[in-house]
DNA sequence: ATATATTTTTAGGTTAGCCTAAATTTTTTA
DNA sequence: TAAAAAATTTAGGCTAACCTAAAAATATAT
C-alpha cells in the first residue's frame, strides 16, 4: 500500500534526526520536529511498526528499517530535486523554496522524479549544497567542515548551510556568501569568536560565531 | 481559511459539470464524478455552503458562488499550467499527464504559479486544447464546433478533444491526429456516420462516430 | 390525483491523525 | 537505592471525509 503525506514526513524526519550514525530517535524529538505532541507521536510510530518501516520497541527510541529507509531517501531525493527545478527553472531565491518543496515531494510518480531529474541535468547537489540521492536511493554526505573549524590565514569554499532558515539565508546574500564563494579568515576575535573575513578576494567582513556554525566549508 | 484537497476538487467538478451556462449540479451527479456516495456529497455541500463557496439549496442542486468560481478556475489554471510543464519542458506524453496534474493543482503558492507560467511563456492553451484561465482569473472557452458538425468536403484544424481518456488520447496518436493538424472530410458514410479523412494532406483513414463526438475543431 | 420510482437527506458508524489528562516506565538526583 | 523528575504510553475524545441503511422529498407514470 502507499505511505500518506504524514507517513512520509514522519520518516524524512526519522532520517533527518537520526544523523550518519543512524542513531535512535526519541519520541520528544518527533513531537518537535512534527509540531505535535508526545501521545501523537506514539499513534504513529505503531503504524510505522505494523508496517515495517521502522524498528520500534516502546519506550527505547525508533530507527527506520531499511524499507523505511528507502521511503525517506525518496522523498528527500524528490525535495531536493524540486528545490533545484523552482531556483534554477523558476528564479527563485534559495531562502523562498522550501516551504514549496515540502509540498511537492509527496507528489508520486517514479517516471516524473526520473523526468524532472533528466530535466534538471541530473544535479549532484540542491540549493543549500545539501547533496541529492540518485535515482537508486544512494546518498552520500559529503565530508565538509563547519567554518567555525577554520583557522586564521585559510582560504576554504563555501559548500552549504546547516540552517536553511530564510532568515539566515537572507543574512547570508546580504553579505555576499553564497555557494560557491571563497572565504578567506583574516581575524578571529578570542572574545566572541566573530571572525572577519574576505569573501572571493574582495569585501572584508565580520560574521558572528553563530553565522560560523552554520557555515559548511571545504579547504582549498 | 484555507480549502482542503477535496474541497478544491469538489468546486472544480461542479465548475465543469455546471458547464459554460451555470447550470444547477446534482448530488447524484456529484457523487459519480467523486468516486463516492450521495450521503458524503450532502455532507460535503453542507460544508462548501457553509463557507459560502457554493449556493445551495436542500433538493435543489447546487452552483458555484464568485468566491467558489474564483476558487475553481484557480484550481483549473494550476491543473492546466501543471499539463503545459509536464508535456513541453519534462517530455511526457498528453495521454500520460492528467492523473500527475491532478496532484500538482493543490499545491498552494500563488507565486508559484506566476513563476511557472512566465516559464512556460504564458501559455494560453493546455496539451488538449483547453484554455488557460489568466492570472486575473478569466476563462474564456473558445467556441469550437464538434467533428460531427463538419460536412464532406470541409477542412477543418484539430483543435481539442473532449474526451480525455489516455485510450482515446492514444488512439488519436496512432491515427497522426494532433493538435494543430489539418483534416478533411472526404465522404461520410450514411449507416454508421464514420467518416473518411485526410490528415494534413497526406494520409487518408476512417474515424468512427464515436471518435468524431470528441474532437474539437475550427473551420479554415 | 394517486401510486410508484428516483433522488436526496438524515442517522449512525468508521478511520486517520490529531488532542488532553492520567498512568506507567525510565532516568536522574540525592 | 529510594525519591523525584522526565519521558513515554494509554485512555478517551475530536474532526474531516468517507460509508450503509433508512427516511423524506421530488419526479414520473398510470
Ligand atoms: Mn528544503
Ligand atoms: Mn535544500
Ligand atoms: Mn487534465
Ligand atoms: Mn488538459
Amino acid at each position: 500500500m502507499q505511505n500518506s503525506f504524514t507517513e512520509e514526513n514522519y520518516l524524512k524526519i526519522i532520517h533527518a534526526l537520526s544523523g550518519r550514525d543512524g542513531a535512535e530517535v526519541s519520541t520528544n524529538a518527533l513531537a518537535e520536529s512534527t509540531s505535535t505532541r508526545a501521545a501523537s507521536v506514539t499513534d504513529m510510530l505503531r503504524k510505522l511498526a505494523d508496517k515495517g518501516l521502522i524498528h520500534y520497541k516502546k519506550y527505547q527510541g525508533v530507527t527506520l528499517t531499511e524499507s523505511g529507509e528507502k521511503v525517506a531517501i525518496k522523498v528527500i531525493r524528490k525535495h531536493r530535486l524540486w528545490e533545484v527545478f523552482l531556483v534554477e527553472k523558476l528564479g527563485f531565491g534559495w531562502d523562498e523554496v522550501h516551504d514549496i518543496a515540502e509540498e511537492l515531494e509527496h507528489i508520486p510518480s517514479e517516471v516524473l522524479v526520473e523526468k524532472l531529474d533528466a530535466f534538471l541535468g541530473h544535479p549532484k547537489f540542491d540549493p543549500h549544497g545539501d547533496p541529492i540521492p540518485d535515482a537508486k536511493g544512494n546518498l552520500t554526505e559529503p565530508d565538509y567542515l563547519i567554518m567555525t573549524d577554520v583557522q586564521v590565514g585559510e582560504k576554504v569554499l563555501m559548500m552549504g548551510v546547516l540552517d536553511h532558515a530564510p532568515s539566515f539565508l537572507q543574512h547570508l546574500d546580504r553579505s555576499g556568501i553564497t555557494l560557491g564563494a571563497v572565504i578567506e579568515v583574516q581575524e578571529i576575535n578570542e572574545y566572541d569568536k566573530s571572525a572577519s573575513v574576505r569573501i572571493n578576494g574582495g569585501q572584508t567582513l565580520f560574521i558572528s560565531l553563530e553565522v560560523s556554525k552554520n557555515l559548511l566549508v571545504q579547504r582549498r
